[in-house]
DNA sequence: CTGCCGATCGCCT
DNA sequence: GGCGATCGGCAGC
């Protein structure tokens, strides 16, 4: 692996980010027992006022505010009150944006994800769905409202973003976003085609 | 202060 | 394919 992304991956237009961010990595925990690193493979793009999706689409109010400020800044919030999402703050300082994770692949610390996910279930989860899904991330990766505004280019991050040191050549689909009401005719989700990490509905 | 509703998930039919 | 769980943000009174 190359190394962190710095500010300047995410100061740039939000679609581009999203794309780009595929195949890159999360490194969570970076040097604890706790460490995990997972591959994007499906993320979906926000942007800010001009998109009746984006939870800044009515300005920098107290959640979405955050949207508004630095980029490479994690914008967390809890859905449908039981779980939460997790977004990259995009572009520059005063214009909204963000993408939102949707699904990653488990590359290290799977028994850390599986803990987090419940061990108590009745089945066992296979590991393609370790981290499938915004709230399955999340709970996988440990990411809660706590880390809201946290600064991913900062040394001192618990979580970082990691280009792969090889950009392997990926086929990118793109479709129309999940879950939402407004403007679902934008082709703003982006994911790796094929892979088994992939939510539904499959792209 | 009240009421509505959501960038979801997993279990049920 | 349908639905219940569960709670914070936000708009409106």
């Amino acid at each position: 692996m190359a190394g962190p992304l710095g500010r300047d991956f995410f100061a740039r237009p939000t679609v581009q980010v999203a794309r780009s961010l595929l195949t890159c990595r999360l490194v969570v925990d970076r040097g604890t027992v706790d460490e995990v690193v997972a591959t994007l493979v499906e993320v979906e793009a926000y942007l800010g006022l001009r998109d009746p999706a984006s939870h800044a689409y009515r300005g920098p109010t107290p959640r979405a505010g955050i949207m508004f400020g630095p980029p490479g800044h994690l914008y967390v919030y809890l859905s449908y009150g039981i779980h939460h999402c997790a977004n990259l703050v995009c572009e520059d300082h005063g214009t909204a944006g963000a993408v939102l994770l949707r699904a990653a692949a488990v590359e290290r610390g799977e028994e850390v994800v599986r803990e987090r996910r419940g061990s108590g279930l009745a089945r066992v989860i296979p590991v393609p769905d370790l981290l499938r899904g915004p709230g399955n991330l999340c709970r996988g990766l440990g990411i809660a409202l706590g880390d809201n505004g946290l600064d991913v280019c900062s040394a001192t991050s618990r979580v970082e973003v990691w280009e792969p040191a090889v950009r392997s050549r990926v086929a990118v689909a793109r479709g129309p976003r999940v879950g939402i009401s407004a403007a679902t005719e934008r082709p703003l989700r982006f994911a790796v085609r094929g892979h088994p990490a992939v939510s539904r509905p499959a792209l």
